[in-house]
DNA sequence: TGCAACAGTAGAGTATACTCTATACTACAT
DNA sequence: ATGTAGTATAGAGTATACTCTACTGTTGCA
């Protein structure tokens, strides 16, 4: 599929589905039986991908950590140990985001027993 | 005490404590008696708003929903019931932020499954 | 064939959250 | 008195992650 078909499909407009690219983080390819343009074809993996990069994003993961991670599932560029190695590390980064918010929480729930006793 | 000392205290540097005073998350006051300078003075009460910010950044808060959580449990510019409606729309958005990081977790947990297996 | 819709690249612009520089004044120990 | 360290303000610079503009070329349908 192309690209326009790619974003109707993720939701992800045109313009960040390029720079997603223009990032690394997924990557088209130009059929060679066509040479009179220079299109890229997205698969359904490059779906999956860009799935996988709005759940990163939301839960704060940079552009260069979801690198990582795809990289350590769909790339061939580490060794077993170092995927599960970049694995771990992002495991332990979600447990201890999941830490702080629960803190959080804590905090916000103290607040607003605060304002219902009028203690502020 | 002088911003020196509220950013030994805090952990956080004295230009980051300016940029939060002039994005109106804190705020320090001139000494009266004091006419020589215009050196502002902060209480402890800014201390616990910086630890405030930290762990609210660390969450995802943007500045200005921190600014909103300051002024619905430090300020007087909300009604209560003001207050209690900012307060809950923050929990709603930790309870969705876990909602997301246990989903993360779940799907890096399955990249780690495939890799441990070798089915990439 | 004409033309609207779509594709590509390069590079500028925007928003957020700092971070640093320049400049000038103040405080305090020696 | 003087030098070093601290304080204030304004504004420039940086990094991240888009978002948009300009321009050019391609496709496909009437």
């Amino acid at each position: 599929m192309l690209i326009n078909e790619l974003s109707k499909k993720t939701g992800i407009s045109v313009h960040t589905i390029r720079f997603y690219q223009k990032s690394g983080l997924i990557e088209g390819r130009h059929d060679n039986a066509v040479t009179s343009n220079n299109y890229y074809h997205y698969n359904d993996i490059t779906i999956e991908k860009l799935a996988l990069i709005s759940d990163a994003k939301s839960v704060g993961f940079t552009i260069k950590e979801i690198g990582q991670i795809i990289d350590a599932w769909y790339n061939r560029k580490y060794t077993k140990k170092q995927k599960l190695g970049i694995l771990e590390e992002k495991l332990a980064t979600l447990e201890q985001k999941m830490k702080e918010i629960k803190e959080m929480k804590k905090q916000i729930l103290e607040f607003k027993e605060d304002v219902m006793q009028d203690r502020c």
